[in-house]
DNA sequence: ATAAATTGCTATGTGGCATAGCTTTTATGT
DNA sequence: ACATAAAAGCTATGCCACATAGCAATTTAT
């Protein structure tokens, strides 16, 4: 494998890898409807509830534009509700609905289902290194 | 980190970290106009003069009807030739043009110092580490 | 010889993401 | 205090990667 070939660039792995992922995803939570975007979205709310939209944007890394939509479509669905923040008129607030609640970890065990498969080749502790450099790689310097 | 956290997927942190990757790759080629799809063809076709088109889609886990538009305009960039093959009239045989053929070296250094910028917080025992992983996620079996 | 598989293609739909532009509300600076 | 800037949420729109369906030509398998 030649110094700068395709095969040995990781941005080129990342992007088959994270394909492939993906890809389960959409097997294992095709039942629930969801997709990668928007069981991210209903994991944060669920880990944070009340959290603000803008929040959830900033961690999900998203911008407001494309979230508005998939909110809509949430709260459609009757897993999201959207509350009017206290003292700041500009602010959304976001949780949960008990449906959503309760199918949670339901939702959360068909992930794990799905990590397990598209992973089989690593062991624990070749996860806990992928997962370490993984963050080092997309979050914050500091 | 809980459990089965957002934070503590796999897949939630490839795609995030695919998405830095992909966002860095067109910051340092859009001089060049090439996304990471296309790069990724000229390179392969580099590596393997006289590829069959079909085997590229399979190298590339693409299907012949994304890769068709994009092959007839790397070749309108006169970059790519296509070649019928002597002993198979369904066969395309693929060719870089000897400007393309110049042109790759600069190329490969855009996006090594990509790679270099993307992967900064990561040592050289790590990218080794994190590109053995990656292969074992999405390469077969066998 | 007929059926099945392979190759390459067009047309078309979907999903994630980007930018531009807008309104409302809150924060800042002189 | 008032003007300006910033933040929050939204709609509209376009791009790109990828998927499926279906087609024609050719080759392989039965």
């Amino acid at each position: 494998m030649a110094e700068d070939a395709l095969d040995a660039q990781i941005g080129y792995n990342l992007r088959r890898a994270s394909a492939l992922a993906l890809n389960d995803f959409a097997v294992e939570l095709s039942d629930a409807a969801l997709r990668p975007v928007t069981y991210g979205m209903l994991a944060l709310i669920d880990e944070k509830p009340g959290i603000r939209a803008a929040e959830l944007c900033r961690l999900l890394g998203m911008k407001s534009a494309n979230m508005a939509p998939l909110l809509s479509e949430l709260e459609e669905r009757g897993l999201v509700e959207r509350d009017d923040h206290a003292g700041d008129k500009r602010v959304q607030v976001l949780n949960l609905t008990q449906a959503a609640r309760e199918a949670m970890p339901g939702w959360r065990q068909q992930v794990r289902r799905h990590e397990d498969r598209f992973l089989h080749r690593l062991t624990k502790k070749e996860r806990a290194t992928l997962l370490r450099l993984l963050r080092l790689i997309w979050t914050e310097e500091d």
